[in-house]
DNA sequence: TGAAGTGCGTTCCTCTTGA
DNA sequence: TCAAGAGGAACGCACTTCA
């Protein structure tokens, strides 16, 4: 499916302009796909999507990021008029049933869309790390012998 | 029980020499039983035991850090030990019996000891932000009116 | 001895930019 | 329009320091 969306330059030593890299129909729609199951990946789970996809682990990175962003915003945006519109009506409700709203309307685990209403939003997300234990590279315990 | 255990200095604006502040029998007791359970603790989780043990959060993230730092050390140690005694044994023999030894000594779920030998090690833990949706201290949608 | 300091790496969020 | 840049916060690991 992905086979015909190359872009040249993602981080190879040889690019230079910085060009802007459009992703291709079915990038994105792999990348939307996933994005509604989950709003955070593992360190794994981006570099297979990565792989998958043809794209740098830090493309698929940014583009979570700026995913996550955009979603942020645009509901922010329907916060807003939400808010505005049914003045003096007791906040509670209005809290409740929104976040009943969003979380059929998605999935069950995962808060989809943070309640953004003051206390604490907490994304929870798997992350993972991929330090070298030490300058194991001479101590080793396996790889030789 | 945790109730005589006082530390005067621990970043109040009052404190200035930066003094040793050894912690409390108590406390590091504390400390060491949740260590057995979790090498890592959330934000919330944090905040919940550094209150009950009247020390910082930045004090528990500390020991915490120390704590796994210690551990990796002393590990270390042993896994040179073990690792220049029985020369010439098939190394993937060595880190299964090593793995399952540490497992069964330790929890089940969390790989208390990480492999050390080459490839990752990986430390999923749950990071929680405390971000305030933009700048909503005038936007809201809650809290008054 | 061990809590805290230092330095570097990485992700996240937020906002901005420019192709 | 949107991928990427940039700033700043927060943690993690690997040492080191010194009370």
């Amino acid at each position: 499916m992905p086979g015909e969306c190359e872009d040249p330059d993602s981080e190879k030593p040889g690019a230079k302009k910085r060009t802007r890299s459009a992703f291709s129909h079915a990038q994105v729609h792999e990348l939307e796909r996933r994005f509604s199951t989950q709003r955070y990946l593992s360190g794994p789970e981006r570099a297979d999507l990565a792989g998958a996809l043809k794209l740098t682990e830090t493309q698929v990175k940014i583009w979570f990021q700026n995913r996550r962003y955009k979603t942020k915003r645009r509901q922010m945006a329907t916060e807003m008029v939400v808010c505005s519109s049914p003045k003096k009506v007791a906040v509670k409700v209005l809290v409740r049933d929104d976040q009943k709203q969003y979380h059929q309307g998605i999935g069950v685990h995962i808060p989809m869309t943070v309640p953004l209403y003051r206390g604490y939003q907490y994304y929870p997300y798997l992350h993972y790390y991929y330090h070298q234990p030490w300058n194991m590279d001479n101590m080793f315990c396996g790889g030789m012998l």
